[in-house]
RNA sequence: CGGGGCGUAGCACAGCCUGGUAGUGCGCUCGGUUUGGGACCGAGAGGUCGGAGGUUCGAAUCCUCUCGCCCCGACCA
């Protein structure tokens, strides 16, 4: 390809919209263009480099039996409604009317396409087991884009279904694409992790994402670099040391005035008080079930602790919780936010007729000569014991794990929790959809039985941002050589030199020859111009063509590295033949 | 959806407070010089000031409505 002919429209400046490095590197580079609001067009350099990602992914489905598909974009409302998904999706579904007002949406993923074509076509187990895939653009109406190409309402993504006659042979089959997706962003040159994950509204049984660590990720894991442990923040726990208690001096709680205390530190700056990890502290929320109906509950943690509110909802099995109004507070416990405590108001709700539950974290289990709030403004408890004071409806993990806490599988690790991006996410389906649209096969019984199936999914333009991300820096995107959109560039410093121009003119002839993908910068711009939009568009090599060709030697620099070596002319083609092809 | 910010030339921005008929840098076109890390000189082209309505002799500037985009939060297979 000549420079000259091809559309790259680098950008000097830092477009005024773009706020995450991918972002801006990809407008100043000339990869992409923003229509609206999360929809992005992708111009040729983009799409060189999505192509290239997605043939690393086809090679390793195919690689496991994948069969690849392409299935409709539009869906009929139908389809949707018999998994139920019509209405779980909500505003996120893309839906539209036809010209007899017929409703149809545009397709967010394809658990019900796929599973309605097996339903029809899948009899036997001896059919099974299938791995069908394709590689598609999806809609999700967001409600904030934003972060370029991160999160956005269209968007490609390669998705994966298996069909198995039995959990043992979804085992198989998860484990497959999971081996699969280790090798795919291995080869993308990613760095990442893989996290359990929890399963949400797609249902099933078991979940990981492949997250890769970035400040413009928008989920936070924990890792341990010494065993490997890897959560996503509302999985992830950590090891806690032991508080030693003293026994309880008091045979009872006792109630002592606090005035104006609202908070943990408050409580232990004030004289009588204690210190946060002798605190309990009480976070009153409201817990919305499956049915929509409310319920309130009280979280209880030690002083110094967060609540992760995922971890609360998925103990509570509820769909959504929500921090209770002010009101809604001193109707239930008599006393505002920063007097509040567990003591006594179970049996108070019952004597008022209404359910409260309330649920503890782990690390306050057996602790003894605590305070907390007294349900009365201004007043704490002290010495409260909880197995003795306090009716626990439920102990679980609810608290959020913090960096520096000790691993809770190796013990020699410490936790680190940073940001991440989602660029993968495998999931156990089991059942849920063969069941709700009746999709059965014959087992070796002669009996029916529900296909057992899994997802598969990675965003493909998530690949491409996460790889810029990891690896750039001042002067552009560094591309590593197995997704770069060219394989090398040929920069004649002048082409008005007619030597110079021939020189490079044969030189790109023979990388192509080569096999090579192959940028001749044969543009009439000064040398300077040509480095910067090489180095900016991240080539990861570069052949230049300039004075040192009296001498037969040009100049081979590696983007990555930053450094340049002279080559003999006669010597450069089979140097980046074997430099560009070995990082394929 | 809640909070904040911004829409002026292809890009980045000034002008708005205090109303008087639109400007700077980069980019683009032409001519010349230059030619290894985003050259220089000269001459040009390019803007319904997001849109609608209002106030006014006069609106980019003031008022009302509206559309779009960005950021924070909530949300999110």
């Amino acid at each position: 390809m000549r420079w000259s002919q091809f559309f790259i429209p680098t950008l000097r400046e830092d477009p005024a919209d773009a706020e995450v490095v991918s972002h801006k590197l990809l407008l100043r580079a000339g990869l992409i263009r923003q229509l609206a609001a999360g929809i992005y067009s992708y111009l040729p350099l983009a799409w060189r480099v999505m192509r290239r990602i997605e043939k690393i992914i086809r090679e390793e489905m195919d690689a496991i039996n994948g069969q690849e598909f392409l299935l409709p974009a539009l869906n009929p409302k139908e389809v949707w409604e018999e998994s139920g998904r019509w209405t779980v999706m909500g505003d996120n579904m893309f839906r539209l009317k036809d010209r007899r007002g017929a409703e149809l949406c545009l397709g967010m993923t394809h658990e019900e396409i796929f599973t309605s074509i097996a339903r029809h076509e899948l009899r036997s187990y001896k059919q099974l087991p299938q791995v069908w895939y394709q590689i598609q653009t999806k809609f999700r109406d967001e409600q904030r884009p934003k972060s370029g190409v991160l999160r956005v309402r269209q968007f490609i993504m390669k998705d994966a279904y298996s069909f198995d006659v039995d959990q043992a042979g979804l085992d198989k089959s998860f484990e497959d694409q999971r081996a699969a997706y280790v090798r795919i962003f291995t080869r993308c040159g990613l760095k990442f992790s893989m996290v359990e994950a929890s399963s949400g509204a797609m249902g099933g049984s078991a979940s990981n994402e492949f997250m890769v660590k970035t400040d413009a990720g928008e989920d936070l894991i924990a890792t341990c670099e010494s065993c490997g442990y890897a959560a996503n923040l509302e999985k992830a726990t950590s090891k806690l040391d032991a508080i030693a208690d003293e026994p309880s001096a008091l045979s009872a709680p006792e109630e002592f005035p606090t005035p104006n205390v609202r908070t943990i530190e408050d409580l232990i700056n004030f004289p009588g008080g204690a210190v946060a990890s002798r605190q309990i502290k009480s976070l009153v929320y409201v817990a919305k079930t499956e049915a929509g109906e409310e319920q309130p509950v009280i979280a209880l943690l030690r002083g110094d602790q967060q609540l992760h509110e995922t971890k609360l909802a998925d103990a509570l099995g509820a769909t959504e919780v929500r921090p209770a109004h002010p009101e809604e507070i001193r109707d239930l416990m008599g006393a505002a936010a920063g007097s509040l405590g567990g003591v006594g108001v179970k049996q108070k709700a019952k004597a008022a007729g209404r359910d409260l539950r309330i649920v503890a974290d782990n690390a306050l289990r057996g602790r003894t000569d605590m305070t907390t709030g007294a349900n009365k403004d201004d007043h704490h408890l002290r010495g409260v014991d909880i197995g003795r004071d306090i009716e626990v409806d439920q102990w679980t993990d609810l608290r959020m794990v913090a960096s520096g806490e000790r691993c809770p599988v190796c013990e020699a690790g410490t936790l680190d929790v940073a940001k991440a991006l989602e660029v993968g996410h495998i999931f156990k389906l089991g059942t849920k959809y063969s069941v709700s649209m009746g999709a059965n096969v014959l087992d070796q019984n002669g009996k029916e039985v529900p296909i057992v199936m899994g997802s598969y999914g990675i965003g493909v333009e998530r690949i491409m941002a996460a790889a810029i991300e990891l690896h750039h820096d001042a002067d552009g995107i560094v591309w590593t050589p197995a997704i770069a959109p060219f394989d090398v560039v040929v920069t004649v410093t002048n082409m008005k030199q007619q030597e110079l121009k021939d020189a490079g003119e044969k030189l790109y002839r023979e990388l192509q020859a080569a096999g090579l993908d192959v940028l001749l910068d044969d543009r009439d711009e000064r040398a300077g111009v040509k480095f910067k939009d090489a180095d900016l568009i991240g080539i990861p090599f570069r052949v230049t063509v300039g004075k040192k060709i009296t001498d037969s030697t040009v100049e081979l620099f590696d983007r990555a590295k930053k450094e340049s070596a002279d080559v003999k002319l006669d010597e450069v083609v089979a140097r980046v033949q074997q430099l560009a092809l070995a990082g394929r």
